[in-house]
DNA sequence: GAGACAATCATACGGTCGTTTTAAGCGTAC
DNA sequence: GTACGCTTAAAACGACCGTATGATTGTCTC
């Protein structure tokens, strides 16, 4: 029950007590979910009074967004980070479906490999148009806006020949792939019985990357002979 | 108030409250999801009793699984006909991949098409393992056990020359595309900005079809070229 | 008719939930 | 040194949760 005075100047030492909520409410989200997660139990995890959530953040629903963002902000500066050299290497020329896609994967599942929890996230997303009142749209554009735009473009670049329609069609199948991997990966080892690892991070991209590419790759090419 | 007596005979008409509380639960599970579904919702929505759900079913629990066992079953026996006419129409030769994935498919997306709401088991997929206690793994096996067997041996065939755990990822990444665009359709429109039809359900499945094809004998062909 | 029986009813129980209120502790500025 | 933010603390609020109980209903069997 001591604290340094530290933790509570204003000026000085910065919110402890925040970040000690964050860091619970991330663990705590990520394993039960987040409507089994109660503030309780992200306070008593954290060490930290009831109220302080209320007081930090307004609200429950701001906390999870407050998490999320957090969690995947680095993500997706990364995957621009790398759209950036491959377009900068590139020069005029398109990047290869393949490199675009592995911009896109690679931050992902390197997250996942470094032990950052997204299994919740792909699992929100396919809630936010179910729940009620659709707390959380605005979530998408804040934080996929960026990365949505320039990897579509991207995408369209390295799919010639394709509609956006078709582009867009392509792009949300191998989001499912990605995100199915994350959100149930475990499935994978009852699938193979215990024979696949799913924690194989290199082995897990390399394969996603061939799987989408070629998938995508074959909505175009099948375009091409019936439409042309 | 009124009932007619027929609605509460043992014998005679089979149970009417059962049903409306098992159609209830089904549309407000969809919508709202799991948790967020409480049994008083349910049943003031089927306008029966609070302890209905007590005693015709015994938990709210085994409500859950009664709804998804019964949203499944046939879905499932639907994809076992179309493999079961796919194998006698080949007789000894293994049916294309295409036929395949068709049979797997096909069931899932005219389900969807009829109107029945699957958008909430893909989350609930991803969520067993991740759940407290795991209190639903035993649905797996029960709903899925003979599908995934019988499958696992048919996509084994028409991917030959790879080895069973790289069936069981490629299956994993088809089953993913399947997942996410069952879970999260509407995010098809978003990536598009409306262009796209996810209703269309003709269209998606041969999307789906293509896409998944390409994508797990693309990895039959790395597997040959990078191992052998 | 009387009793057995399954189904439905109104109601209550113990808990947990998200949020609010009120008070206290602390560093800083005047 | 005292008034003033900012942060934490303890306790309570009203609401809702899943479940259990005991009475009541209509129907069937004898």
């Amino acid at each position: 029950m001591i604290v340094s005075s530290d933790q509570m100047t204003s000026a000085g030492g910065a919110g402890v007590t925040k970040d000690r909520i964050l860091d619970a409410a991330e663990r705590l989200f990520a394993e039960h979910g987040f409507q089994a997660t109660s503030l309780r139990h992200i306070t008593a995890d954290a060490g930290v009074n009831l109220a302080a959530v209320n007081y930090h953040f307004q609200s429950k629903e701001s906390l999870i967004l407050a998490v999320l963002i957090r969690k995947l902000e680095p993500v997706n500066r990364r995957r621009l980070e790398l759209l950036d050299e491959l377009e900068a290497r590139q020069g005029d020329s398109a990047a290869s479906l393949e490199e675009v896609l592995r911009a896109f994967l690679q931050p992902v599942l390197e997250a996942k490999a470094a032990g950052v929890e997204l299994a919740a996230f792909p699992r929100l997303l396919g809630r936010i148009y179910t729940e009620p009142g659709a707390w959380i749209e605005k979530l998408i554009p804040r934080v996929f806006g960026e990365v949505m735009g320039r990897f579509k473009a991207a995408f369209a670049a390295a799919l010639p020949g394709a509609e956006p329609v078709e582009v867009a069609w392509r792009i949300h199948f191998a989001i499912g792939s990605m995100a199915h991997f994350l959100a149930a990966g475990k499935l994978l080892e009852l699938i193979s019985m215990g024979a696949a690892d799913e924690s194989d991070a290199a082995g897990a991209l390399e394969r996603l990357v061939v799987f989408t590419a070629s998938g995508m790759r074959a909505m175009v090419w099948r375009n091409k002979e019936t439409a042309g």
